[in-house]
RNA sequence: GCGCCCGUAGCUCAGUUGGAUAGAGCGACGGCCUCCGAAGCCGUAGGUCGGGGGUUCGAACCCCUCCGGGCGCGCCA
C-alpha cells in the first residue's frame, strides 16, 4: 500500500521538477503515516514540509506542486488535500483497499529487502552469561530481544546467526572450581572455611558437587561435548567413567595434583552449567546456531595482539602490555597482558571479535548486560585498531529488570543467593508472557516486570488481548466451515463487497506490517512489534463488533469477502507473534 | 568527580528520528450480549512532556543549564 503511494509521489515530484516548479537535488525518502486521528486521511505524508526546509520554499507551495502533478490515471487515490502546515492527505478508492488485501494475503506485501544492500551476514552475540551460575532475568530479556532481532533480520533479507559466548577461562571460573571443591569436601564431612565474597555460594554449586560425588543424571554430555571442547586429556576414559558412577570419596586420590584437579572441576562445571543454560534457553524456544568457548581462542589472542602491535597501538608500561585505545576515543588505555603475564578478559574479547570478523560477517551485533557499559568504547576502539570500520560493530546494552510482585519490587541479592532465575521466571509466568513483556519495552529502559499482571489470564493483560484476537478468528473459521462457507483463494475471491469503514481500517492496519518490521529491524528495537500487535488486535476487535462475518445467507458474497479478510488478518497476527517467538493459539 | 541511560496521564510505557488538537494499556466513571468467543466493543475524565533558557515557520524530540533517579568508571569477568 505504502509503496504504491510512494511511487505516485515520486512521479509527482519528477513531473513538478520537469515543469520547473521544484528543483530537487535528489528524490527524498518519503515517510508515510497513518494519521493519529482517524478520518483525517487514509494515509498522509509530510514530504512537502521536509522539502520546503531544504529548498527554502513555503511548504504550502511545495505541497500544491506535488498534489497538482500526481499522475491522475491511477486507481489508487480518490481524493487528496493539503492540510495543516503542509501535510498531504490521501483518500483511496475502495478498489485500492481490496487490491491491497489481496496482496497481503498472497504474501506480496512482505517487507522488501533493503535497497542499498543485498543482505548482510550478521552475527548476533547475546545472553553471553558466565557459566558460573544459572541464567537470570536480564539474560532472559537479552534472549527474547536477540532471538527476535535475528528473526527480523532474516525477514528483511539479511542473514543472522545467533551465537552464545562462553567465558570459560579466568579467575571467576577458578573461583567456581574452588567453590565446587569446597562443597565436595563438605559432603565428605570436612569442615570448610567461610566462603570468600567472590566464591559461589548458590545451591546449584552444592548440586554440582553432589553430582560429581554420586554421578551425573546425564553423564553423556561429558563424553560428547566435554571431550569435543576440552579434549581427551581432560575427559579421559577413566574420569568419564567416574563422572558416570560418581567419584565417591576418590576425587582427591584420583586427581591428587591440585592444579589438575581444579582444572578438571572447572571444565566439568562449565560443561554442566552450559548444558543447563542451554536447556532453559531451548525451553524459551531459543536455539543458538553456535556456542563459542573462550578457551577455543587458543593462540589467536597472541595473534590479534600482534596485529595491534603492527599497527602501532601497543606499548609496555609497569611490566604490563597496554592497548592505546584512547586513539579511538576511549577514556583511558587498557591492559591486555597483566604484569604476571596472564592475558585480560578484554584481550580475549579482542581476539574473539577479530575471529568473528574473519569468519566473514559483515556486521557484528553484541547485546550486553548493563554492567558492561565500560566495554563499548574499548571494544569499538579495538575493532578500529584491527582495521575494521567502526560501524560494523554495534553494541547495545540491555538494561536492568526489576521484578514486581504485589506492587513491590522483589529484592535480588546475588550474594545471599536470593535471585529469581530465568527458569523460575518461566515457571511463574510462562514463555509467551515472558517474551511479550521483555519485548514490550525499549531495550535501554529499566524494565519493571509485573509478575502479577503477566500471570493474569484476563483482559488486563495485553498479550491475551492479542492472542484472543487470533483465537477469535480461528473460531470464526471453524464456524464457517461448519456452516459450509468456504474460504476462497486470493486469486478467485470477489472482494468488492468490502467497502465498510471498519473493513478499510483493518486493511490499512494490516498493510502496515512491512514498514513496522523494517522499522523494528533497522532500529534494532523490537518493541515496535508489540505495539503494532496491540493496534492490529484492536482494529480487528473493533471491526468484529461492527461487521458480522457469518450470518445472513442472502449476503453470501459479503460473508465470503469478510471471511477472507479475517483469515488474512489471522495470518498477519500469527506472523507478528511468530517474529516474537510467541504462540498464536486457535483456542484459549 | 567524569561518562552513559532515564524523567511524558493515578500506574506501566509508546511517540516512526523536527510536524496536525502529545498517544496506548491498566486503573476510575458511564453505556453495549435473543446474533460468528464480553479474554470483546463504544464513550467520559485524566498532561506545565522534571524546571529554566536557546535554535525556527514549528520542539516531548536538537543545543545549554539546573533538579531528581539508575548504571558504569579493576592488571575481575
Amino acid at each position: 500500500m505504502e509503496n504504491k503511494v510512494r511511487i505516485l509521489l515520486e512521479k509527482a515530484l519528477l513531473n513538478a521538477q520537469e515543469k520547473g516548479l521544484l528543483t530537487l537535488p535528489e528524490v527524498p525518502a518519503i515517510a508515510l503515516e497513518l494519521p493519529k486521528e482517524k478520518g483525517r486521511a487514509d494515509l498522509s505524508t509530510n514530504v512537502a514540509m521536509i522539502l520546503a526546509k531544504k529548498l527554502k520554499v513555503p511548504p504550502g507551495l511545495v505541497a500544491k506542486a506535488i498534489v497538482e502533478n500526481l499522475p491522475n490515471d491511477n486507481h489508487v487515490i480518490e481524493k487528496v488535500d493539503v492540510a495543516g502546515p503542509g501535510f498531504i492527505n490521501f483518500f483511496f478508492f475502495n478498489e485500492f483497499f481490496q487490491e491491497t488485501l489481496r496482496e497481503i494475503s498472497s504474501g506480496i506485501q512482505k517487507p522488501t529487502p533493503k535497497v542499498s544492500q543485498k543482505g548482510e551476514k550478521i552475527l548476533l552475540e547475546f545472553v553471553g552469561a558466565n557459566p558460573t551460575g544459572p541464567l537470570n532475568v536480564v539474560n532472559a530479556r537479552a534472549a527474547a530481544l536477540g532471538d527476535t532481532l535475528a528473526r527480523l533480520f532474516e525477514v528483511t533479507g539479511d542473514h543472522a546467526e545467533r551465537e552464545f559466548y562462553v567465558n570459560d577461562e579466568g579467575s571467576q571460573i577458578e573461583n567456581l572450581a574452588r567453590s565446587v571443591e569446597a562443597r565436595y569436601l563438605e559432603l565428605d564431612g570436612k569442615t570448610i572455611p567461610e566462603f570468600p565474597e567472590d566464591w559461589y555460594a548458590g545451591e546449584y554449586v552444592k548440586d554440582l558437587a553432589k553430582f560429581i560425588r554420586d554421578g551425573f543424571p546425564k553423564p553423556e554430555i561429558f563424553g560428547t561435548e566435554g571431550k569435543k571442547i576440552y579434549g581427551e586429556s581432560i575427559f579421559t576414559k577413566e574420569r568419564l567413567a567416574l563422572l558416570r558412577e560418581g567419584f565417591k570419596d576418590k576425587l582427591f586420590t584420583k586427581i591428587s595434583d591440585e592444579k589438575t584437579r581444579l582444572q578438571f572441576l572447572a571444565r566439568t562445571a562449565v560443561i554442566y552449567m552450559v548444558n543447563s543454560q542451554r536447556s532453559v534457553l531451548e525451553r524459551f524456544r531459543l536455539v543458538f546456531q553456535s556456542w563459542f568457548f573462550q578457551s577455543q581462542l587458543g593462540d589467536s589472542v597472541d595473534k590479534s595482539i600482534a596485529v595491534l602491535k603492527e599497527h602501532g597501538h601497543i606499548y609496555e608500561q609497569d611490566g604490563a602490555i597496554w592497548f592505546r585505545s584512547t586513539t579511538f576515543h576511549d577514556d583511558k588505555d587498557r591492559v591486555l597482558i597483566r604484569q604476571d603475564g596472564r592475558p585480560t578478559y578484554f584481550s580475549a574479547d579482542i581476539a574473539y571479535h577479530a575471529y568473528k570478523k574473519k569468519r566473514g560477517f559483515d556486521r557484528l551485533i553484541d547485546l550486553l548486560g548493563p554492567d558492561h557499559h565500560g566495554y563499548i568504547a574499548r571494544t569499538k576502539a579495538a575493532i578500529q585498531a584491527l582495521g575494521y570500520p567502526e560501524d560494523t560493530l554495534e553494541i547495545y546494552l540491555i538494561q536492568l529488570v526489576t521484578l514486581m510482585s504485589g506492587g513491590k519490587p522483589l529484592r535480588m541479592s546475588k550474594r545471599a543467593g536470593e535471585f529469581i532465575t530465568m527458569e523460575e521466571l518461566l515457571d511463574e509466568v510462562g514463555i509467551d508472557a515472558a517474551r511479550w513483556y521483555f519485548l514490550n519495552r525499549h531495550r535501554d529502559t529499566h524494565l519493571e516486570f509485573d509478575l502479577d499482571l503477566a500471570k493474569l489470564q484476563s483482559d488486563e493483560n495485553p498479550l491475551y488481548y492479542v492472542q484472543y484476537a487470533h483465537a477469535r478468528i480461528a473460531s470464526i473459521l471453524r464456524a464457517a466451515s461448519e456452516q459450509g462457507v468456504k474460504l476462497a483463494s486470493a486469486s478467485s475471491i470477489d472482494l468488492t463487497p468490502l467497502v465498510h469503514a471498519a473493513e478499510k481500517e483493518l486493511i490499512k492496519k494490516m498493510a502496515q506490517i512491512p514498514s513496522i518490521i523494517r522499522l523494528a529491524a533497522e532500529s534494532r528495537e523490537p518493541h515496535h512489534l508489540t505495539r503494532y500487535a496491540v493496534e492490529l488486535a484492536r482494529t480487528f476487535h473493533s471491526f468484529y463488533t461492527e461487521c458480522r462475518v457469518l450470518g445472513d445467507p442472502s449476503e453470501k458474497k459479503v460473508s465470503q469477502a469478510r471471511l477472507f479478510l479475517v483469515a488474512s488478518c489471522k495470518k498477519v497476527l500469527a506472523e507478528i507473534l511468530g517474529l516474537m517467538g510467541i504462540s498464536s493459539p486457535d483456542k484459549m
